[in-house]
DNA sequence: TCAAAAAACTAATAAGCGTTAGTTTTGCAG
DNA sequence: CTGCAAAACTAACGCTTATTAGTTTTTTGA
């Protein structure tokens, strides 16, 4: 049997990074045996373990890439000095965008958290708590600045939050419906909710 | 042992089908084990076949009975000589509040339905789609009538769809989000980014 | 009160799981 | 060409899984 990353691109680790996110996706972690992941790249189980510590560890990889990269968008839109409004377009594209680049990890994220190991699971759901509560911040702060109408933040978070999460159920083949369209049309639908809220 | 049906109201059926869909929804389907589902109960695993076929008939179980509420609710809702924009607002609070009656089976209903044995999988997924179409053909006659602004529908479905699965995560504690304050804002935000929409 | 039915139990099965140990093959550097 | 490290292999372990078989206990109904 010939080495697994002279086939692909990129090291074995990346290789098996890429393909354990494929299946994690498609069938579910806990139903994703070791040997199913072994065989999408034509080797048998045991030789995963030459590059890889855990299937655990597969899944901690995964979900904590991710987080980071929301993370690090998160921060370096604190930065920039734009209206509150503009902050919340800019988080609800960059929500539908990488829910599209990274179609697989961004699931596995969302679908298998669950069955992170401990201490991960709590280190991973204390980041999202600390996304959240910064989304609810710049929401708050746009209600005050009377840019948005006056909602309960916290759950135009939820809503939006879950909102982006239809692009994992998309289907491209719908005609006429590109990756453009589909942001544009959902940051459209979610960010007029937001502006013509009767707030009654 | 004591039987299980004397304890918990309903027959011994229903109280497995209630504890199941807490289990697997706080664990997840494939991480749930039969001896967990038991404990729960104080009895042991094998006896649960006294009164139930298999693991997977408790999914099948949980994942139609859910589908049916929901079939049966939008061929009412058919029937109704409302506006389309009713009708929209309609589907939007009856998401929510069975999200929020039947919160555990709702759950599990839209993250394990993967793990269904064919054919159950299949008849499943045939159902959604005939109901997502349904709701697409609402949202087309709303627009063709001008009452919410143009957009492509299928995406406003998705967006919907995904956004009332946000009173999954609702925190219940958040204080003064009542279950009405939850549905109320959510309602809101979703028909009004339909409604005030500058479909540009 | 007592038999029959329902539902619990214990013991065990076969299959599948992630992972380890030890060995052989592969492919690149000298 | 050759030697060495990387990475594949086979075999197997210890555990867990859903489920079955057979038996005992509990409840029910006449």
């Amino acid at each position: 049997m010939s080495k697994i990353s002279v086939n692909g691109k990129g090291n074995s680790k990346e290789i098996i990074a890429t393909k354990a996110a494929m299946l994690f996706r498609s069938r579910g972690y806990s139903s994703c045996t070791m040997r199913q992941l072994a065989e999408s790249m034509d080797i048998e189980a045991p030789s995963l373990y030459n590059h890889i510590g855990s299937k655990s560890e597969l899944l901690v990889n995964i979900c904590f890439s991710v987080a980071r990269e929301f993370n690090r968008h998160m921060e370096e839109l604190e930065l920039l000095r734009i209206s509150g409004i503009e902050k919340i377009e800019n988080l609800i594209r960059f929500h539908i965008r990488i829910m599209i680049r990274r179609h697989n990890e961004v699931y596995v994220s969302n679908h298998e958290w669950k069955q992170l190991p401990d201490p991960h699971l709590a280190l991973f759901l204390q980041q999202r708590r600390l996304y959240e509560n910064k989304m609810v911040q710049i929401l708050r702060t746009a209600i005050r600045k009377k840019e948005i109408s006056p909602i309960e933040p916290y759950i135009a978070v939820l809503t939006i939050l879950s909102a982006v999460r239809g692009v994992e159920t998309w289907q491209r083949h719908k005609k006429g419906i590109t990756p453009r369209k589909l942001e544009d049309n959902m940051t459209q639908h979610l960010l007029n909710g937001l502006i013509h809220s009767n707030g009654h």
